[in-house]
DNA sequence: TTTTTGACCCTTAGAATAAAAAAGTCAGAA
DNA sequence: TTCTGACTTTTTTATTCTAAGGGTCAAAAA
């Protein structure tokens, strides 16, 4: 089944590249197929429908992305330096994956299904527990006030990506924010760790 | 000329009441003539197009709002009281005025025209600067730390902002938010108002 | 002169329908 | 076991049509 398993794989890259460029619902599985020379049917032999093709793109990214912070996790650094990391990994896979529209229930947010939207509230626990698990250990470090790192770690996420949800519906009408609206949004985002930790003091 | 004031005022009642139970778009000028008894003309007489009622009650409601946050800007109590009883003020008029969609620009925002938008803009700007006096003052007070005090107040507007933006778009779909969400909501900006007070000091 | 109205026009939102595209299937070939 | 051409079914999108709603005006009422 390791073949499969790869084929799979090159399946979801593929969607990938699509996804980024024309978003979920703008591409077809016929597109998907042309571009790997297969036809409909063999996509079909691997993912039973378009959902499970998704569900295995969403999979892929958010398995990068905790791949990457994973590793500044337990480094020997402040934790406003890491939280200063992480949202800076997190800006880069919203720019790069921005046109799939992950970043929460966006109206016409390209999550159509409750399958997917259920997976996707499974990745943003898993977020959540992540960074909770952060501010656990910066607690033991003294770096941070004891609190209810679950609670905590839930309103910091939530705040930056409230920051990210305003900035996009605020802002111009173009399918894509422009590099400055990006950048100030970030700022924004950075501004509010500091004094987040600050807070938790 | 008060007279004719007088009449706005009515005119703009009226309209409001039809506007916290359908929405803007969802009330007609003849439902708004027809409740005060008034032929539609006469609606036309003192307000020359639909925008300029809508601007008008928009107005009224801010009107109101900083009416009410102004006797508090003084009063003798600490930041964290101030602004917990500001964000509580924010979270009833947020309530009341739920169908006009009034809280940023919601995709179907029911502020079509530019005229509208800009009108917006400006109360948010009034809120900013009325945010930044209140900082201002903390700071004299010595309860703060010096800092940029317009930046600040945007920064904390737009994270208690960014947590309604969420919690109306996660929430249920339904078109009203349920009072589990409220009271969640405005659990979440209490917390996060104190975490901020706290981090600038 | 200021305010109000019935009757009217014209634009636009929304329903209904038709056409096109895309999702998904299957018998059979490689 | 993996893949495909040809097919069906569902969903999206384009189009048309209609009626509702925004807005006007000449004339009446106050």
């Amino acid at each position: 089944m390791v073949e499969t398993d790869k084929k799979r794989d090159v399946i979801i890259e593929g969607a990938i590249k699509r996804f980024i460029h024309y978003g979920i619902n703008k591409t077809t599985m016929n597109e998907i197929a042309e571009d790997l020379s297969v036809s409909k049917p063999s996509l079909y032999y691997y993912f039973p429908d378009k959902n499970s093709l998704v569900l295995g793109v969403i999979d892929k990214i958010f398995t990068d992305y905790f791949e990457i912070v994973e590793k500044d996790k337990v480094s020997d650094i402040s934790l406003e330096d890491r939280l200063g990391i992480f949202t800076e990994v997190k800006h880069r896979f919203f720019q790069k994956y921005y046109m799939l529209h992950l970043s929460g229930g966006s109206p016409d947010s390209s999550l159509n299904s409750d399958e997917l939207k259920s997976h996707f509230l499974k990745m943003k626990k898993k977020n959540e527990d992540f960074h909770a698990e952060v501010f656990k250990r910066a607690i033991e470090k003294g770096e941070i006030a004891p609190t209810d790192v679950n609670k905590i770690a839930e309103l910091y996420l939530e705040s930056l990506a409230g920051i990210t949800s305003l900035c996009i519906m605020h802002g111009n009408k173009e399918l894509f924010p422009s590099k400055k609206e990006m950048k100030a949004m970030l700022e924004k985002q950075l501004s509010l760790s500091k004094i987040f930790i600050k807070g938790l003091q």
